[in-house]
DNA sequence: CTTGACTCTCCCGTAACGGGAGGCGGTAAG
DNA sequence: CTTACCGCCTCCCGTTACGGGAGAGTCAAG
């Protein structure tokens, strides 16, 4: 007979979890002294214990290991009950590994915007652009009537979005009234929506700058820009795409100060 | 403006869900009226509520989520944060793969063990059994000495075990005192352990008949065996097997009259 | 004015224990 | 014999993220 401290030791499970177990009836001490109310197991518990500790691992609750202890003889059920639990832990394990997998998407566009953030101090830069799949609503109007467009998209798109959204603008000249121009967002498959046209941007070597600041600022940046395109003597290619790397749709509504839009044009080669 | 009702229904939160937010400063209403205590949330909190059920999704805390949401600007750590969270979150996935694995197992076996005991009406079978690596402790002396054998072979063996415990008997005649046997459990990978030796089980066509009963019926189910193989005229190879499918030791203790136990004799060929 | 739908606060319950207070029992040292 | 200490007991509260429900007040329509 062992005291619960000397039982708790042998099972690895702790005093608190023993007497939890006595007052479900899980697993009863052999016998308690009626007059100091101690509890006393007996050596052939340990197996018990130990049994319910598996159990516990496997993520059996504790009303659910009294119930197949119960039954312990009536095979059939207890082979479905094992098979129903089996289910739910395969749905929890793929549920964390969607989360993680949705968790790595997450950290990774968080680290690009960090990059970004950090080059962000106007500098021009190069990249070749690989092809690129986006749903999106073209549309004309003004710029600034994005929003409810992106509020569609979004909703259309849903967790099929691969990235940040951007907006492509195919007018070769700035229009403030009635501009030509398509909010998008990057997908990792073709799919069927209907109000939103899914189609592939081509591979090009783009001229980007990274803007970094409130939406209403974009116009410097932009100027800037062409005024780089300019001085190199080189022409571009439509649409030109704004990628909202950070602002306030995208994840929390920041500091408008903070907010940071990559421009992208593509350079006629 | 809309009522907590309104809100709950855009947003997919129940209304517990948003006073709960609120209590917490997690989602804070855009007014609360002093007379009636209403709550009344503008439209720009949608995005929040719904980045809030996102992040829930992603199995953050409440508390991290407000953190997130109070040092949102502080872009390394919260890059920091994501990744601790993405660390804890992958090895959930690994926990219950894992779960998932032994489960399987669990089943499988419980499977054998019904399948067993419905054929176990005295009937012989022939199986062909593939090579079976074990891990043993081979000893000199009396059969019913056995059980502190298997206590270490399991101690040392452990969550490397790939099947029920059986026991290998080199005697060419029983014996009682003198016994020349194996306590042994099959295992997947070779281990190096010391105090147990690994080999292999060489495969083996044999001549099986599950024993139902406690053991010390087990001397009937082997004279009915042995007699079989007169009958048959046929040899057997050394060492005979006992799988202990079901018995005491298995995981519950149960009714010694339906203990199983798989008696295999391997036929020389 | 009534009615029915909505909302408020407050309290309790969940699962599986952990932490701690306050008290009893046994033992060893001073 | 007292004191100190260790182990055990019961009882109560706290955890998480809400859900259920009681009892009371509020809003809008008929």
């Amino acid at each position: 007979m062992f005291t619960i401290g000397e039982f708790s030791r042998i099972t690895g499970l702790t005093v608190k979890a023993l007497r939890f177990y006595h007052d479900e009836g899980l697993l009863l001490p052999t016998c308690v002294d009626e007059q100091t109310g101690y509890r006393y197991y007996a050596e052939s518990k340990v197996e018990l214990a130990l049994a319910i500790v598996e159990l516990r691992r496997l993520e059996f609750s504790v009303q659910q290991i009294a119930d197949l202890l119960a039954r312990i003889d009536d095979d059939a059920d207890l082979l479905d009950e094992l098979e129903r639990h089996k289910q739910t832990i395969d749905a929890e394990a793929r549920r964390f590994r969607r989360i993680g997998r949705d968790l790595d998407r997450f950290i990774s566009h968080q680290r690009e915007v960090r990059t970004a953030m950090q080059t962000a101090t106007l500098e021009f830069a190069d990249k070749s652009l690989p092809p690129l799949l986006v749903a999106g609503i073209r549309t004309r109007g003004r710029y600034r009537d994005c929003g409810p467009l992106f509020g569609q998209l979004c909703r259309k798109v849903g967790r099929h979005a691969a990235g940040p959204p951007m907006m492509l603008c195919y007018d070769t000249e700035f229009r403030e009234d009635d501009a030509d121009f398509e909010v998008a967002v990057p997908i990792r498959k073709p799919l069927v929506l209907d109000g939103a046209a899914v189609h592939e941007l081509p591979a090009a070597t783009c001229l980007t700058l990274v803007h970094r600041g409130p939406y209403e600022d974009l116009g410097n940046s932009y100027a800037k820009a062409l005024a780089e395109v300019h001085r190199r003597g080189v022409e571009i290619d439509r649409p030109t795409r704004e990628i909202y790397l950070k602002g306030p749709g995208i994840f929390f509504r920041g500091n408008p100060k903070k907010y940071l839009t990559e421009l992208q044009f593509p350079l006629k080669s």
